[in-house]
DNA sequence: CCAAAAGTGTTGGCCCTACACCCATGG
DNA sequence: CCATGGGTGTAGGGCCAACACTTTTGG
């Protein structure tokens, strides 16, 4: 567990500072996708969001990674706000690519390709993907009211998953530590704007895996200037009612800059 | 300045355990390339190599980054280091992808695609590159012996570049920091099998541009138990020799892969 | 008054920084 | 003997880990 006070910066990470056009009417672009790896926590485990879809065939109910071919003229970052509005009518997340993949025998299994040249009506070849990966707080019940049929699916117990998204998901996993360890905001992007010192507390220790002591938590939080104390507190509840905390994102980002120029 | 002895992993970093498969009868992909941004250290600056090729219509030189399309068959890994050895004659380097481009205005100016037409012997419509970054121990007077011609240039002092090699550069400078941080192999793979203190201290002090007071240094270097001294020392030195130390890959991989299972 | 979670301080160790002088060698 | 870089130790501060009890609230 590292608190790297001295060290405040992803590159390139994103929150939207696109601005988003409309490439519906335009052609896809058959050779380069973009998946997105949606992580968030649900009953204290680290969950990824998958959108289901029926099999015309079977008739069972499989599940894969959001994500889409892009637009002939659509920038990357573009593509994966896009995937991410469409999953889950979120816009303004810190979203960031980590990874591509572009084995060739990604595209091994027909059954994958049939189901992709169907949804695209294109023919599909080799396809190389680029992964994003956000902490995303949809939370459970907003899932599916409007957008796609998606599912909340611990990344402990996957369903089978098409084309290497289940290699997708576990490298995805291995980076997120790296990037709440360098560029915290992610965490508080991902609270909502009041949040207790156990849910922040709670979220560290699903991301880690890995206990942390209450106590040195609490010095942590007062180290940290851009966690501020507010007034209010948890109501009704059956027991000590907690203080809320919020994140300041001036501070932070003025301790960012201020780290990345010495 | 940081020394994470307590997180030592990058993920899926790479040191040519590809088996090599010959693709030149192939055809290529003409819709995903590979850069790689290879740097190194001479007369005390950070550099980057690049290739060197002539200008048909004005007869000038110009530069580019290292790179090519990819192969039909052909994994993006592969394709790095393929474009590594082909530069450099290197193999064993350690290689990492950080980051893909993909703009739909990279390929905006007609001159380099042009060129990239020519080379190619395809039509080239949109280009997602996949951008590789390594620390590369080429010695200056190695280049262009047997491969191409290349040209160490510093990264301050960079010529006109075709697509958006400034901007990969530049991220790519930006990402190496955190690479040598959190996978201090990097460094010791770069430098020569025996190094001096002075040695390894100068290539930090370069990489994260900022001076490293001399003996803190050598307290750390004492602190790594994966650098070992040897009893060879510098010879011939107008001034007191320095001791060579070597790097203990079997050492590092141990405290390494401790590490990663706490 | 009981259950359940909130909140609070101290100590010791380790790592980091700052800082100045003598040592070995070749010319 | 001089110029050049090599090599060394100490003290103080900050961050981190370990550790147990009291407080508040609802039921």
């Amino acid at each position: 567990m590292l608190y790297r006070i001295y060290c405040l910066y992803l590159p390139h990470i994103l929150c939207n500072t696109m601005q988003t056009t409309t490439h519906s009417n335009e052609t896809l672009y058959p050779h380069v996708s973009v998946d997105c790896v949606l992580l968030g926590i649900h009953d204290d485990e680290l969950c990824v969001l998958l959108t289901e879809r029926r099999n015309a065939g079977t008739g069972q109910t499989e599940y894969k990674l959001p994500g889409s071919l892009i637009y002939e003229t659509e920038d990357l970052d573009e593509a994966a706000y896009r995937i991410l509005n469409e999953t889950t009518g979120l816009k303004r997340v810190l979203l960031r690519q980590f990874r591509s993949f572009g084995s060739p025998h990604r595209t091994a299994n027909k059954e994958d390709v049939l189901w992709l040249e169907n949804a695209s009506k294109m023919k599909i070849g080799r396809i190389v993907t680029i992964a994003y990966l956000a902490l995303c707080k949809v939370r459970r019940i907003k899932i599916g009211e409007k957008y796609g049929p998606v599912q909340w699916t611990p990344i402990a117990s996957l369903p089978r998953l098409p084309f290497d998204h289940k290699e997708i998901i576990a490298e995805a996993v291995k980076e997120i530590r790296l990037w709440t360890d360098v560029e915290p905001a992610i965490v508080f992007d991902y609270l909502p704007p009041l949040f207790t010192a156990s849910q922040l507390r709670r979220t560290y220790e699903i991301i880690y895996d890995k206990r942390i002591d209450v106590r040195n938590f609490h010095k942590r939080i007062n180290a940290m200037e851009y966690v501020v104390q507010t007034e209010e507190s948890q109501q009704g509840m059956p027991h000590r009612s907690a203080r809320y905390y919020c994140f300041d994102k001036k501070k932070y980002n003025n301790i960012r800059a201020k780290l990345n120029t010495i």
